[in-house]
DNA sequence: GCGGAATACCTTGTAAAGCAAGATATCTTA
DNA sequence: TAAGATATCTTGCTTTACAAGGTATTCCGC
């Protein structure tokens, strides 16, 4: 399994797909998390229309939910198709992860 | 050091740079090296434009060499520039697995 | 009651990454 | 002399990530 074009730039949306596996959660709250898991500093610019683009893709499923306390949340959850891309993610990360320890070692065998 | 935007982006280019590093290399052997090494067919459409790229932006040079066997071949190598460059992106690639390995273990300390 | 801060979501437009497709040129081998 | 390997480059496209800004709700201090 070779790390695709897509793992070379989205790790974003496979992160995010693996901290949605851990428990639902919504946008904002995936900020800070992000944040604290040590990514840095995502944008809102960047989280909300990446979540927006996997519900459309149908690997989420947002659902709004009022806190009685401050302004709705969205939830979002794994669909089977998220889980099933989640998996090849981890599979290309981890290939990716390999191929950088070579690079690492000099090492050119697999 | 927190991953830049460039870092979830610009893999490829932080892989290259190590590469050339590690001893000159042109184009079309880069392209044979990074599959080896387990990165994946990187096609030419990519690899070009990004030593390109970086030479413009003063990483690397490019010396034209004729091999008396075949095309003339354009071999990299790093300026200090792209040395800086490199050390910055192997801190912000080990902060990438480290925030990685966090989310696989559940865990939110740093 | 009013203003500001925190919470929470979204949109628009832009820059850059990576790729597909194809052009070009050299040398070797059949 | 034609085909194949080697070697580099360009054009145009799609997608990623971001900057900047907009909207709405609730709470707290004054």
């Amino acid at each position: 399994m070779q790390p695709s074009s897509q793992m070379l730039k989205g790790i974003l949306e496979g992160a995010i797909l693996q901290i949605i596996q851990q428990g639902d959660i919504y946008g904002y709250a995936l900020h800070e998390k992000l944040a604290a898991l040590g990514f840095g500093d995502i944008p809102e610019g960047t989280i909300y229309p990446l979540l927006l683009k996997l519900q459309r893709n149908k690997l989420i499923i947002g659902v709004r939910r009022p806190t009685g306390n401050g302004p709705d949340r969205k939830y979002y959850h794994l669909t089977d198709e998220g889980e099933k891309t989640l998996t090849i993610f981890q599979q290309q990360w981890h290939q990716l992860v390999q191929a950088m320890t070579n690079l690492n070692q000099g090492d050119e065998s697999s």
